[in-house]
DNA sequence: GCCAACGTTGGC
DNA sequence: GCCAACGTTGGC
């Protein structure tokens, strides 16, 4: 069984069109360290939702862990940093915007909601899934 | 080890 | 663009 996440990115900095175009990335970049150890959690084959935070504030696709954590090699020197690598797996057919999430009361013990400025959050099996059909999204 | 100051994030 | 929230830093 994976388990399930949400990471944050700004669509100005790293949208998810571009995860797609590119194929493949290296999540590299969180320095916060409740977010590297859940990144460190992180195995292959892990999902992750896709969420594009000030300018969109919306879930937007869902992403798939191919590497999990190595050493971060944009940190400074002797900075302990991590990241993954990360492939696109599918965009939402309807994006889910924090309004509809907060509006959702089966949602209220997201993560996203309870601590928003953490950009890599665990997921519930079964919020992952509702997320999923809000996003009108079936499959993974 | 406390806590004030500071920097950053991100919703509004 | 503003500002509240909060994580981090550094002086004591």
């Amino acid at each position: 069984m994976p388990a399930h996440w949400l990471i944050k990115s700004e669509p100005s900095v790293y949208p998810f069109s571009q995860l797609m175009q590119d194929g493949r990335t290296r999540w590299d970049g969180v320095r916060n360290f409740e977010a590297r150890n859940n990144l460190r959690a992180m195995k292959a084959g892990d999902l992750c939702l896709y969420y594009h935070s000030v300018e969109d504030k919306a879930v937007v696709g869902v992403a798939e862990v191919v590497r999990p954590a190595y050493h971060d090699p944009t940190a400074r020197k002797g900075e302990d940093w991590s990241v993954v690598d990360l492939k696109p797996l599918k965009p939402f057919a309807a994006p889910v915007p924090l309004a509809d999430i907060k509006a959702t009361r089966a949602l209220s013990k997201l993560a996203l909601l309870r601590r928003p400025r953490l950009s890599v959050t665990p997921v519930s099996a079964a919020d992952f899934k509702l997320l999923l059909k809000m996003g009108r999204t079936t499959s993974t």
